[in-house]
DNA sequence: CTACCATCCTGGTTGC
DNA sequence: TGCAACCAGGATGGTA
């Protein structure tokens, strides 16, 4: 499910739910998802507050008291929900529940266990594996055209698999890279070396305007992604081109304009003759 | 470096 | 109605 927006919206979500809460009760309900969790992750986390809830690319970061960090990558199927009062009964696919010392129960739910959990001492933070290789925030101040013209260097594969890369931006998936490419009148077949200057200003612009404008919307809610509080994303309404194969081009109105087709596996769409 | 493929999973949709 | 094929917001690792 979800990118950098959608995870965002999650963060969002649940800082104030964990911020400044203590971990009375952790449950992890299987021993692995993408990965085996780390031995003891529940009960390490079990009893310690939670000091802030961050976000790095798609990665959810709790800080927890006592020098822990613990991660949560949503995968393409993961959702968080809270319940303020008491909870339903435990759905399929619910992998780990924590319940706040003021009652609040919060749980990980995650059908394709695409998503990972992991648990490290913060010294660790900067050398993590799935952490350490992550290209610029793309809403920091740090990325703007020639930030993202230095990390596509003199990549010659297509600029919308390039944006995919985590390398070059960190956060952007496969909507975001077709939405930012529209906005920026630039082709997804374009050679990504080439994107430099200009074009390069006018991509990092449109994947920062993207992302906020998707963030201010909770997120886009297509098959999985919900807020915290169950409630849907909505930028799915605002999607240019992603999902609207033949129908016309919102920017120059040429009928049947939105192509798709595939680059690395995954679904590309865009209009041929707004972008070059 | 690049392209391409397979892999990890489940579930919803599509097409026969 | 049934069933199989295909597709999905991610990311890694292997091969050529």
């Amino acid at each position: 499910m979800p990118e950098l927006p959608e995870v965002e919206t999650v963060r969002r979500g649940l800082a104030p739910a964990l911020e400044g809460a203590v971990i009375a009760k952790a449950t992890a309900f299987r021993p692995d998802l993408r990965f085996p969790l780390p031995p003891g992750f529940a009960e390490n986390i079990t009893g310690k507050r939670v000091d802030s809830v961050d976000r790095r690319a798609k990665y959810l970061l709790l800080r927890i008291a006592g020098g822990m960090v613990m991660l949560s990558h949503l995968g393409m199927s993961g959702r968080y929900r809270i319940y303020k009062d008491a909870p339903p009964a435990l759905e399929p696919h619910d992998h780990l529940e924590l319940v706040t010392d003021s009652g609040v129960t919060i749980r990980y739910n995650d059908p394709r266990r695409f998503g990972i959990l992991d648990l490290f001492p913060e010294e660790g933070l900067a050398t993590h594996k799935l952490l350490a290789s992550l290209g610029p925030e793309p809403l920091s101040n740090a990325f703007d055209g020639p930030a993202l013209a230095a990390g596509l260097g003199d990549k010659r594969t297509a600029i919308k698999l390039a944006i995919l890369d985590q390398r070059v931006v960190a956060g952007v998936g496969n909507i975001y890279a077709s939405e930012a490419l529209f906005r920026a009148g630039i082709s997804p077949k374009r050679t990504a070396r080439t994107v430099k200057r200009g074009r390069a200003d006018k991509l990092a612009a449109a994947i920062r305007d993207v992302l906020n404008d998707a963030i201010a919307a909770g997120g886009s809610s297509l098959r999985d992604h919900r807020q915290t509080s169950g409630e849907l994303g909505y930028f799915q309404h605002s999607f240019k081109v992603y999902g609207r194969g033949g129908e016309t081009c919102p920017g120059c109105g040429t009928e049947a304009g939105i192509r798709q087709f595939v680059q690395g596996g995954r679904s590309t769409f865009y209009c041929a003759k707004c972008q070059r």
